[in-house]
DNA sequence: AATTTTAACTAACAAGCGTTAGTTTTGTAT
DNA sequence: ATACAAAACTAACGCTTGTTAGTTAAAATT
């Protein structure tokens, strides 16, 4: 039985503000009004605005890179590797959508340091993918059309996905893996 | 030969500042500082902030409402539709590339009517591309997945354009037309 | 040359921001 | 009951925000 900490319940609520509004737009005022609480006292559980949003997002940034590291490392054919992708993205989008938002539209609000990470890290996931495709088209698997726009069109549609999954009611999962692997890798037509 | 007006100039700066840091992050003093102007002198051409927003999101709003409208009246076929469709954004990105991303991220903070007006025209839009697909499947040009999780996959790709079409160099139009039809429509098998 | 318009300026406002310091309440363990 | 720790509180700080008022300099029009 895992008990959420209070700072736990701090970060899952500016999380929930921060996709609806915005970072910029959240003050610690806001986050503290839905607790409840004065602003002050979120002080007694985390250091600071960027804190948050730091844990947020680099928790999330981390799932992506390691769970692409191991897609990667499979020995399996590169269409095999790319419906990994695709249901590593739905699995995380499913069980962290709040902190998706924040990852798309505010990671440029990162410090420093946390911001060189994140961009580290989202190219190694960016390159493994561009990896995985040019392999696929070298050995005929996939289409020789040029490698970048394929990886834009899949990567943009498996990273709004968090926008969609909650306007759609909660669709079954593996469904809409299935679905999303059809649509992605075979076309419409 | 067309010349700029000081406010088409502020909007203009505006929209750069805006696509980089979100409008919640960008202070009248920012847009300011970039024109080499005091924050007061915006007011001799602008009514505010909120009118700035407005007139970057609902020009673009507008062209995609009506271009879809021009596509959905056209008497095509379905697949030719989306070609349409797919080069309405592409033409429209090129043309606008700084104004989407206030459109895809800082729309909720438009003041209550001009939101109404934007959601009505989205809503709009992504009906009459809904009906296009429906009637695809009907008509058997198009596979019979799940309409919704089309719109959603060629949606995402389109909107997130902006993003990716500069970060290559310029690609040629023409080229990235063709190529965003092929990978969306014929899938990358 | 005189007048009007345009577009900049300085100065200031009230409100809101993230954050700190010091204090009080609340709940738990002795 | 007493002591201690956790987590809330009030009050305030220096700074930034969008915006207004009043003024001045340059440019365009008469």
């Amino acid at each position: 039985m895992k008990t959420i900490s209070r700072k736990e319940e701090i970060i899952k609520v500016a999380a929930t503000l921060f996709k609806e509004k915005g970072y910029s737009a959240v003050s610690m005022r806001d986050i503290a009004a839905e607790m409840d609480i004065k602003a002050a006292s979120l002080y007694n559980h985390i250091n600071g605005k960027q804190e948050i949003l730091a844990e947020i997002i680099l928790k999330v940034a981390k799932e992506f890179t390691l769970g692409m590291e191991n897609v990667f490392a499979e020995e399996v054919d590169s269409i095999e590797k790319i419906e990994r992708v695709i249901e590593l993205h739905v699995d995380i989008t499913v069980n962290y959508s709040e902190a998706l938002a924040s990852l798309n539209n505010d990671w440029m609000h990162l410090q420093k340091t946390d911001l060189e990470l994140f961009v580290k890290m989202r190219d190694s996931y960016e390159e493994n993918f561009r990896s995985i495709l040019k392999d696929g088209i070298l050995k005929g698997e996939i289409k020789p059309n040029h490698p970048e726009v394929i990886l834009f069109s899949i990567l943009s549609t498996l990273r709004t996905l968090y926008l969609w999954n909650q306007k759609r009611g909660k669709l079954d999962v593996n469904i809409l893996k299935k679905d999303m692997v059809e649509v992605l890798i075979k076309g419409i037509i």
